[in-house]
DNA sequence: TGTACATCAGTGAACGCGCGTTCACTGATGTAC
DNA sequence: TGTACATCAGTGAACGCGCGTTCACTGATGTAC
């Protein structure tokens, strides 16, 4: 039977946390609610509580796959036999990739405090999201201004995209857009030049 | 008198937008509630109505505020006889320092949806903060990519500031802090080589 | 200087609303025998 | 294959709460005469 609307959803989880992505993306962290998640699902308000507990719940597992997405972002645009400054360079292109491609995502585990950030498996995805960034700079032998300057460009341009002002590139063709990141990134890429000081702040 | 609580508070205008960054401060826009500034002020929660009319009113005109802040902190590094090179490094400087000094209206001017943007008064002073950016880079005479990654590479440091992320570099003493700053903004500076194409994209 | 009065700023009770959460329930599924 | 039963997923009513906003009010200020 094809019952449009059977009493057991099948994976209302998966369905509950693309429902919140897409709520987030809507109105925002500041206007997001669980009943309208819930509601934008298809199941009564009640549902989510089994599976995610409360509303934290919901928004910690929502950002532990964000955290997931993201270094599946980083890692995409390469492959781990690429010389590690043109895995630097693809992962600065997954970065803004990320914030483009799912902003609400970005959002949320870069600029919200609603997950629980202590939560052990949201931990776990941040710290192999940010493990990528920390292994590849340690690789590059850059100093502390590198990597200061790589995260901070990096993280600007997405966090501009999130927000929807850089309209110019993120409407650009992809293989133009990609350029301008690339010569964007090209401008902070260490130069091997030796290191200046230990990195004194880390990504996470 | 020294009457600590005279019905009429002096200037309950000002002491309401105080209290409402510091309540986004603390609690974040996720958790930003008039009557939660109101109590922070000391008046009862229906004070704020003579002021500002509603709740969007009081962001809006908070986040106004902000962007006055935001230019002057652009500006405050040099003076309007310095070389435009000269005083684009203080621009991002003066961007980051506004983020550390300020995170709650810097978050509330490019990372929420509660203010009314399309407010005369708001719109005047985000035009007014950009165009100091659109200007210096007019003057600068770069092109597409040396304005994004300027701007980029600012924002992310000051998102990243603003967001609790950069330990490291908002604990040190000013005067490195400025030092590593310089350095990360000299990598994206224009060379005067030339620009490559008009910019596509601005900053508002 | 004194008085009347208009204006303004803040109060506190009240409202309706959407929220998160709880709870007893019911429909559906799967497994033991 | 058929039946009994345990388990699970989703329902819908109910709760208490904090919220934004409204409203008649009252205290304070300032001005006209």
């Amino acid at each position: 039977m094809n019952d449009p609307r059977p009493y057991h959803h099948g994976d209302l989880r998966a369905a509950l946390l693309a429902a919140a992505e897409a709520e987030l993306a809507e109105r925002g962290i500041e206007g997001f609610s669980l009943r309208a998640v819930a509601k934008r699902a298809g199941v009564s308000h009640a549902a989510p509580a089994h599976h995610f507990g409360d509303v934290t719940g919901l928004l910690t597992a929502l950002a532990a796959e964000g955290f997931r997405s993201f270094l599946a972002h980083m890692t995409a645009r390469g492959t781990p036999d690429d010389p590690p400054a043109q895995r630097m360079q693809a992962a600065g292109l997954g970065y803004v990739d990320f914030a483009q491609n799912r902003p609400a995502l970005f959002r949320l585990i870069f600029s919200s405090r609603r997950p629980d950030f202590a939560d052990p498996d949201l931990c776990a995805a941040s710290e192999a999201a940010c493990g990528h960034l920390v292994a590849l700079v340690a690789e590059l032998g850059g100093g502390q201004t590198d990597v200061l300057a790589i995260w901070a460009l990096a993280h600007g341009a997405a966090d501009l995209i999130a927000g929807g002002r850089l309209k110019g590139l993120d409407k650009m063709p992809p293989d133009a857009r990609d350029a301008v990141l690339r010569a964007m990134l090209a401008r902070v890429m260490p130069r091997g030049t030796g290191t200046d000081a230990p990195p004194a702040a880390t990504p996470c």
